[in-house]
Order: C-alpha cells, then structure tokens, then sequence
DNA sequence: CACTTGACCTGTCCGC
DNA sequence: TGCGGACAGGTCAAGT
C-alpha cells in the first residue's frame, strides 16, 4: 500500500479538498469494503460536514460534524480520488485516471451536496473504510498497539533502538515492518532505510550496534521525509487525492532498481527476499 | 510471547 | 496467442 508518505500525501490533499463539505448521498459495493448498515450511513454520514483529515500510521480518518468518522485503510492499492466540478481536459496526463470514475475498482462513492465526488478504489480488495465514532478510534486494536510516528519531533534515536528490543531474534527488515514497533514504514522505505544505513535486510536485530540504530534511525527519518515531500512513491496504483502520482520513486536508491548500479559504490544492485517481501540491496554496502 | 508462513484479492508480466 | 506461475506499496490469523 501507500505507506506513511503516501497516506500523509493523500491526508494533505484530502484536507485541501474536502474539509467544509456536506455529504449527501453514499455508495458501496460489498459489506467487506464497508461493513456500516443503512441506518448508520444514514443517521451519521448522510448531512454531515468534514470537519477534519487526520493521520495515525497507515490509516486515515475523515472526521465528520455528527462526531462520527470514516476510519480507511489503504493497504497494498487502495487509492482515495476526489473529483470536483473541474476535470482535467482531455489530453491532461491525469486525465485517464479520473475522467473515467468510478471504474471496477470503486468501491465506495461519497457525493457533496455542491456536486463534486469522492471516490475509494482498490484493486485489490484489502483495503477498508468503516464509519464508527470519533471518540472509539483510539480503542481499536490497531491504534492500542502501533508505534511511535516516525516523523514526530519528540521521537528520539534512543527511543527507536529500544523499541526493537523485544524483536531481537528476528530480522532488521522484519522488525521494521512490524507496526507495533514504528509506525508507518512498509516495504519501499524499509529497504531505502536500510541502504542508508548500510545494513542488511537480513541482520538479526539483537546484532546491530547502537551507532547502527543511530545511523538507521536518521536515514529513515531523512527517506520518509524526503518521500513526503516527493509525494509519495508511485510503483503502480498509488496515486493521491488528485489522482497525481508521487515522483519519489525518481530518487529511490536501491528499491525496484536491481540490475542498475549502487549510487554510492557501483555495485550492481540485487533483489532478494526477506521476511517474505521482495528485498533490495547493494552487497557491497550492506554485508550480512 | 516471538516468530514464520499463508491467506486475503485482482491484475500484470514473464517464460514456455 | 494462450496458459501457468510468480509477484505486487499490508495486515491478519494461524501454525510452530
């Protein structure tokens, strides 16, 4: 899915476009990708104002004048588009992409009472968007046991090495996937991250020195801020709320770059796997 | 508990 | 051109 730049780079167009507007009339597909009755949608979405975009790891919540919220999780390729009055003309790059919503990807449609639409796709289908009570969202069990935001200013670079403590028999990669230790970091910044550093995906936690950490901790601090401000990373269907594709991908390092060489050194890059995932490293730079 | 693997889905790409 | 298999930005629920 998006990870943490994406979903900051969809939250800030989302607040950009949609805050102030009435919600009048809401479609869906299957009970999985929004499992809210009739009565519900009704009582809490129909006539309601969004009062506020917000962001918490991977999830997003829409927050609405009744004190309810849509709570959407993107996963691998959900997208939330906003089409206003105003389409790209014919010949615009984006044009494509939202002149012909919804497709059968569409999921969920919002309308605005002014006309303009708001519409959840995912290809996939792992994704979800739910309405609940603003007030319940901190109870679920994903928010009670993700981690810290990355990019918080308060987060230090002792506090992310002792988050890994009790992931010491594991791998670095995998560890930095898991959410309950940091928020928000998938696959694509795991490996810019660990290229940074100059550690192998493969390294077992409880074998990384502190000066490592320090390094892993600052070079994903700089990846994921330097995503947020490339908008995201674009590999396939990620694309924010005005249908535009992140250009991270531009200065990507290591990920999806096998067989083209190491930016610091000119080893070929490889791919491999770890934790499951498709991995890429220099093995030069990052020795097991 | 911590750790690994497969499942959830659809679409695309690659090799035969 | 068709077909099978691997793979794709993420979590979960099961196994060990």
């Amino acid at each position: 899915m998006p990870e943490l730049p994406e979903v900051e780079t969809v939250r800030r167009g989302l607040s950009e476009l949609i805050i102030g507007k009435v919600v009048k009339a809401e479609a869906h597909d299957t009970a999985k990708g929004f499992p809210n009755t009739l009565d519900d949608v009704s009582r809490f979405l129909l006539g309601a104002t969004i009062t506020d975009v917000r962001r918490r790891a991977k999830v997003l919540m829409i927050d609405l004048s009744t004190e309810y919220s849509l709570i959407i999780h993107l996963k691998m390729t959900g997208q939330l588009v906003f089409v206003g009055e105003t389409r790209f003309g014919a010949g615009h790059p984006n044009d494509s992409l939202v002149n012909d919503l919804p497709d059968k990807s569409t999921r969920v449609t919002l309308t605005f009472t002014d006309g303009a639409k708001l519409f959840f796709n995912d290809q996939r289908k792992f994704g979800w968007m739910r309405l609940m009570p603003t007030i319940e969202i901190p109870n679920i069990d994903f928010m009670q046991k993700v981690g810290p935001e990355p990019l918080s200013e308060n987060f230090t670079a002792k506090e992310f090495m002792q988050r890994f403590a009790r992931r010491g028999r594991t791998n670095i990669k995998a560890a930095l996937l898991d959410q309950s230790v940091v928020a928000g970091i998938g696959n694509i910044y795991a490996d810019e991250s660990l290229w940074g550093a100059k550690i192998h995906p493969k390294r077992l936690v409880n074998t990384i020195t502190e000066q490592e950490f320090e390094l892993l901790f600052h070079e994903m601090r700089a990846v994921m801020n330097l995503a947020v401000e490339k908008g995201g990373s674009s590999n396939h269907t990620y694309v924010n709320a005005e249908g535009k594709k992140g250009s991270y991908m531009d200065f990507a390092r290591v990920f999806r770059r096998e067989g083209l060489v190491c930016p610091r050194c000119g080893t070929t890059i490889e791919k491999l796997r770890v934790a499951g995932r498709g991995t890429h490293i220099c093995p030069f730079c990052q020795q097991v």
